[in-house]
RNA sequence: AGGGGUAUCGCCAAGCGGUAAGGCAUCAGACUUUGACUCUGAUAUGCGUAGGUUCGAAUCCUGCUACCCCUGCCA
C-alpha cells in the first residue's frame, strides 16, 4: 500500500495519536436507504484507509434511525459492494441496536433539565425557528417541568400519541446563528414498522441525536463525515458532553466527491430506478458500485482514483476522465487481450491453404506472458476501418498497393478487392510475405500498421455492450438533463454483433469506447477495439 | 455585521516564512507485431484580490471578492 504525503483527517489523527489517543476506530455509516455510489467509495477509501493505516478498527454501521426509507435490500447491497471494492469490516452493526441505550440517554438529558417535550406541530417549531438573521422564540413548553417531561416522553415511548404530536426536543439556544442549535429535535414520533426492530418502537432518534452516540457507543475514535456537517459539529459534541462521553470520539468533515457528468445524487439514481429508466440500481450506466462492477470496473481501479483524488475540504469536480486513467492503468496491466472484429469485411488470403496456428501474448504486459493459439485461414475478416481504398492523411492501415501485420500472424500485402454497388468494400484479397511471421526470415521487415483479425471458420459471435454513462448536463428537472446520447441508450441501442478470436465467455464486459483504442486522429471510435477490449470475468459472479 | 466553510496550471493536488512537487488532460518527439503501453521534452515570474509585516510571503496580518453549506418531526 502506498502511504505518501499524508492528508489534513491524518495530520489531526497523529496529533491525537501523540496526545495519547492509542487506538483509532473508524466507521462506515450508511443510510440504508440506496445503493452505494462511487462518491461513498471515497468515504470507504477513508474510513478503511485508517484502519489500515493505524491498525486501528473499521465497523461498518447502517444508520437505520428512519424507518420510513429503509430496506433489507439496500443492506445485502452495501455489504456486498464493500466487499467488493476490497474492504473487510471489523464489526458490522445497526444503530437501531442501540435504541434503547440511546432512549437512556434522552431520559437522561431530561433529567438534567436539558431536554423537553413539545407539543408543537411542525409547522409552529418551523415558525418559530426564526431565520437566518433573526433568532427564534422559546417554545411554551419549554419549562415543563423534568417529571411532567419524564411522564410525556414515556407515553411518547408507549404510543399514546399520534405521529407528530409531539417531538423531544434539546434545550439549547433558540437565538443560536448556529440553526442547528435552536432546541432541535432529538425523537419524534413514527408510527411505522421498522425492517429490524418491528412495531417495538414508534419513537425514533433523529441522526444529531443518534449519531454521536451510535459512535461513542462504539468507541469511535474519529467520526468522518462529508463537509455539509460541519454545522452540525457543535450538536455532536452537545449531545457527546450532555450525555457523559469525553472528547472522543471527535468530528472531521472532508469534501464529497464530484466527478464530472456524473450525477451521485441518491435522489435522482431512485427516481431513475423507480421510472424505469434503467434497469436498477445495478444497470451498467449507473454510478453505482454496482452498476459499475456490471460495467467491468475494477475494484482496484476504483480505489486507486480515491487515492489519488486525496481528502480536502476544498469543494472540486474531479474530470471523470481521471477516473478512467485508473481503469486503464489497471486494465493495461491485468487484463487479457483478445482479438475483435467489429464491422467485419473478408480478407482472402489467396496463397493460404489449410489453417495454420499462430501464437498470441494474452497480455504483453503481465508479469509472465502467456499465449494462445489462433488459427489463420486462408479466409478471415478484418475490421472494415483497417482497410482504405481511399487512405486519408497519416493512414497507417492497409491500402490499395500496401502491406500490413496481421497481429500475431503474417505481414500481408494488396492484391485487389471488391465492393458491392453502393461502393461498400465486401472483400480484400491478400498475399502473404513468405517468412514474415514472427521468428521467420522476413519477420524483421517494418510495416506501418498492425490490424486484428479473426478467422472465418472459428471465430464467435459475441455481444458487445457499449456503455456510456448517463450523461447529464445543463440545469432544470432531471428528465430535461439527459443528454441526447443518454435517450439513445435509453432506447435500447446498446447491443452489438461482434467476431472474437476467443471463445465464447459467459459474459463479456466492454469498457467505455477508446479506453483501448489509439489515441490521435483514428482514435475513438474507429480502432476502438484495437486489441484489448474485453473483460472477461472481471468480477466474481 | 446571521453562522459555518473553501479559494495554488483546463481538472485534482502538494506546500505550513526561504524563493511554486506530482498526477490527469493537452502539445511535440522517440519506440512499438495493439496508432495501446512505455520513454523523452514542453506547459503557473505565478498561488482569488488590494494593501501591510519581513532581508525574504502561496505560506503571517488587515480589508475586500467569489463560490459552497445551514431555516426536515431526512441522513
Amino acid at each position: 500500500m502506498e502511504q505518501g504525503s499524508s492528508n489534513f483527517i491524518e495530520d489531526i489523527i497523529d496529533k491525537d495519536i501523540e496526545a495519547g489517543c492509542d487506538k483509532i476506530v473508524t466507521r462506515f455509516p450508511p443510510e440504508p436507504n440506496g445503493y452505494l455510489h462511487i462518491g461513498h467509495a471515497k468515504s470507504l477509501c477513508i474510513n478503511f484507509g485508517m484502519k489500515s493505516k493505524y491498525g486501528g478498527e473499521c465497523n461498518l454501521r447502517y444508520d437505520d434511525t428512519n424507518p420510513c426509507k429503509e430496506d433489507q435490500e439496500y443492506v445485502d447491497s452495501i455489504k456486498r459492494d464493500i466487499a467488493w471494492l476490497g474492504f473487510k469490516w471489523d464489526r458490522e452493526l445497526y444503530a437501531s441496536d442501540y435504541f434503547d441505550r440511546m432512549y437512556e440517554c434522552a431520559v437522561g438529558l431530561i433529567m438534567k433539565g436539558l431536554a423537553y417535550v413539545c407539543d408543537y406541530s411542525a409547522d409552529e417549531i418551523r415558525a418559530t425557528r426564526g431565520t437566518l438573521t433573526a433568532p427564534g422564540q422559546n417554545s411554551p413548553w419549554r419549562e415543563r417541568t423534568v417529571s411532567e417531561n419524564l411522564r410525556l416522553f414515556d407515553e411518547m415511548k408507549r404510543g399514546l400519541y399520534a405521529d407528530g404530536e409531539k417531538v423531544l426536543r434539546a434545550k439549547i439556544d433558540m437565538a443560536s446563528p448556529n440553526m442547528n442549535m435552536r432546541d432541535p429535535v432529538i425523537y419524534r414520533i413514527l408510527h411505522e414498522t421498522h425492517h429490524r426492530t418491528g412495531d417495538k418502537w414508534v419513537i425514533y432518534p433523529m441522526y444529531d441525536f443518534a449519531h454521536p452516540l451510535e459512535d461513542a457507543f462504539e468507541g469511535i475514535t474519529h467520526s468522518i463525515c462529508t463537509l455539509e456537517f460541519e454545522d452540525h459539529r457543535p450538536l455532536y459534541d452537545w449531545v457527546k458532553t450532555n450525555c457523559g462521553f469525553g472528547d472522543f470520539p471527535k468530528q472531521i468533515e472532508f469534501a464529497r466527491l464530484n466527478i464530472t457528468r456524473t450525477i451521485m445524487s441518491k435522489r435522482f439514481l431512485k427516481k431513475l430506478v423507480d421510472e424505469g429508466k434503467v434497469s436498477g440500481w445495478s444497470d451498467p450506466r449507473m454510478p453505482t458500485l454496482s452498476g459499475m462492477r456490471e460495467r467491468g470496473y475494477p475494484p482496484e481501479a476504483i480505489r486507486n482514483f480515491c487515492a489519488a483524488v486525496g481528502v480536502t475540504k476544498a469543494n472540486s469536480e474531479v474530470d471523470v476522465a481521471y477516473l478512467e486513467h485508473f481503469v486503464r492503468d489497471h486494465l493495461n496491466n491485468t487484463a487479457d487481450r483478445v482479438m475483435v472484429v467489429k464491422d467485419p469485411i473478408e480478407m482472402i488470403i489467396e496463397d493460404m491453404e489449410g489453417g495454420e496456428l499462430c501464437r498470441v501474448e494474452n497480455n504483453p504486459n503481465a508479469e509472465t506472458v502467456t499465449y494462445r493459439d489462433v488459427i489463420l485461414g486462408r479466409r478471415i475478416y478484418i475490421d472494415r476501418a483497417d482497410f482504405a481504398p481511399v487512405p486519408p492523411p497519416k493512414y497507417k492501415r492497409l491500402v490499395p498497393g500496401g502491406t500490413v501485420r496481421l497481429k500475431g500472424a503474417y505481414i500481408v500485402e494488396y492484391v485487389s478487392h471488391e465492393c458491392d454497388d453502393a461502393g461498400n468494400v465486401t472483400r480484400v484479397v491478400c498475399r502473404r510475405i513468405p517468412d514474415s511471421k514472427s521468428g521467420g526470415a522476413n519477420a524483421g521487415i517494418k510495416v506501418k500498421g498492425v490490424i486484428q483479425w479473426v478467422n472465418a471458420d472459428d471465430c464467435v459471435d459475441i455481444e458487445l455492450h457499449e456503455y456510456d454513462y448517463l450523461l447529464l448536463d445543463g440545469e432544470g428537472d432531471f428528465n430535461d438533463r439527459l443528454t441526447p446520447d443518454s435517450h439513445r441508450i435509453f432506447a435500447g441501442a446498446k447491443g452489438e454483433a461482434c467476431l472474437a478470436d476467443a471463445k465464447p465467455y459467459d459474459r463479456f464486459q466492454f469498457m467505455r469506447m477508446g479506453y483501448f483504442s489509439a489515441a490521435g486522429s483514428y482514435g475513438e471510435g474507429d480502432r476502438s477495439f484495437n486489441m484489448i477490449t474485453g473483460l472477461k470475468d472481471s468480477y466474481a459472479k
